[in-house]
DNA sequence: TCTGGGGTCCTAGGACCC
DNA sequence: TCTGGGGTCCTAGGACCC
């Protein structure tokens, strides 16, 4: 999708269509999306909202809608797999699609592609980009070269040509740090990629990246599309390797329980999306950001995987209280579960008189009671405001 | 008012095992 | 008798993507 974000939040203002248009970039946040005009201005989505304000003062600010993009990304992917079920979400709004088997019954590539753009077009009122070539690496890029509004085809005996003069910056997976490594070692253009061989490459850059360079530069890269492959969709496909969540705070803090609370009420979220997965994970990671956007992490690994929010919340607070901060201001907390299993294939040992059979229970009744009552409905007592009043629409606590 | 939040993958060192 | 080689797991950090 062309500016998702900003596409969506701006389909039913014809008033907006012209103007620069912001979604996201609040107080301590980046932008999400910025519409064509915005980005005229040199507004581009991940840049801190303070200098997005800096170079276009005039744009309109929008808040996001995760519920709604949510819904129109949904939507955009079932029309996708009206064309072929090989669809691989890469996020919300972009997925691969392999349509080598629906070449006879919709056509050729450019076909299928102005068909889908049409669909899209007319059942969501927002513009996509297509980009079609032989490659994973090759399409990626042909689509950004097509945006906005637009496909691009690269066949076979084009790739050299649109690839070789290129900046090394443009390859799929080369960022800023990568792209300025490969210009101090002289290699300016995928052409000077190109023509290194691939040891001289792992060499200078490691092996893993020095192939993977070599094979981009090249279009040759064999990845296969994964259906689902993304699981933020619920498809099925490859399982969650990970599940974390983080904050920045709206204010740095140092209080070791204000840290905490955030830390529970990470967990407590994390262990709930685990659970409705179906998985369990072992090694539990948090992450924490100084004042000056240092950033650490620390993790450790427990006996038996878990989905039970006090196991995981502890191995968080002992991993925290490790760090032996000293009302050191933090700018950012956040928790991760990695190595997830099913949880079917997790056998508890159960150690005599160990709670957790309680905790584990008490976790599920707090899942279903939040499914009917609505999330800010059940949460441990030491969430609650000490003050007694209630945020956001919350109708009792337990 | 500098710099979000959700992820994946790779590297490198050390522990540990055979 | 002065030092092997291969493999796995754990931990910390970093690059990258949207």
């Amino acid at each position: 999708m062309d500016a998702f974000y900003a596409s969506v939040a701006t389909r039913d203002r014809p008033d907006l269509q012209q103007v620069p248009v912001i979604v996201g970039g609040g107080y301590r946040g980046v932008v999400l999306a910025a519409n064509y005009p915005a980005r005229a201005f040199g507004v581009r989505s991940g840049m801190p909202g303070t200098r997005a304000r800096r170079l276009c003062p005039q744009a309109v600010r929008l808040p996001a809608d995760h519920e709604l993009f949510g819904a129109v990304s949904a939507a955009v992917m079932e029309a996708f797999r009206r064309v072929t079920p090989r669809v691989e979400a890469v996020s919300l709004d972009e997925a691969f699609l392999d349509v080598r088997g629906a070449t006879r019954r919709l056509g050729g590539p450019r076909e299928i592609a102005e068909e889908l753009r049409a669909r899209i077009h007319d059942e969501q009122r927002i513009t996509c980009s297509v980009g079609v070539a032989a490659s994973i690496s090759v399409a990626k890029l042909a689509s950004r070269l097509a945006k906005p509004d637009g496909v691009v085809v690269v066949g076979p005996e084009e790739i050299v040509e649109v690839l070789h003069p290129r900046d090394v910056g443009d390859l799929y997976g080369v960022g800023e740090k990568t792209r300025t490594v490969l210009h101090g070692l002289g290699f300016l253009t995928v052409g000077d990629l190109a023509r290194t061989p691939v040891q001289e490459l792992q060499h200078k850059v490691g092996r893993a990246l020095g192939r993977q360079l070599h094979d981009l530069a090249w279009g040759t890269d064999r990845r296969e599309v994964t259906p689902g492959r993304v699981s933020v969709f619920g498809h099925g496909g490859d399982p969650d390797r990970s599940m974390g969540a983080q904050r920045t705070f709206g204010r740095d803090q140092h209080e070791r329980e204000v840290v905490l609370r955030e830390l529970l009420t990470l967990t407590a979220g994390v262990a709930r999306r685990m659970r409705a997965k179906g998985v369990a994970g072992r090694t539990v990671a948090i992450t924490v950001r100084f004042a000056d956007f240092r950033t650490i992490s620390r993790s450790h690994t427990i006996a038996e995987a878990s989905d039970v929010t006090q196991e995981l919340y502890q191995a968080a607070v002992a991993l925290y209280d490790a760090l032996g901060l000293q009302r050191t201001p933090l700018r950012l907390v956040g928790v991760r579960v990695e190595g997830l299993v099913p949880r079917e294939s997790v056998h508890r040992q159960g150690l005599l008189g160990e709670r957790e059979h309680g905790w584990s229970d008490a976790d599920r009744a707090v899942d279903r009671a939040a499914q009917r009552f609505g999330r800010s409905a059940v949460r441990p007592a030491s969430l609650l405001d000490p003050s007694g009043r209630q945020s956001g629409s919350a109708r009792g606590s337990a």
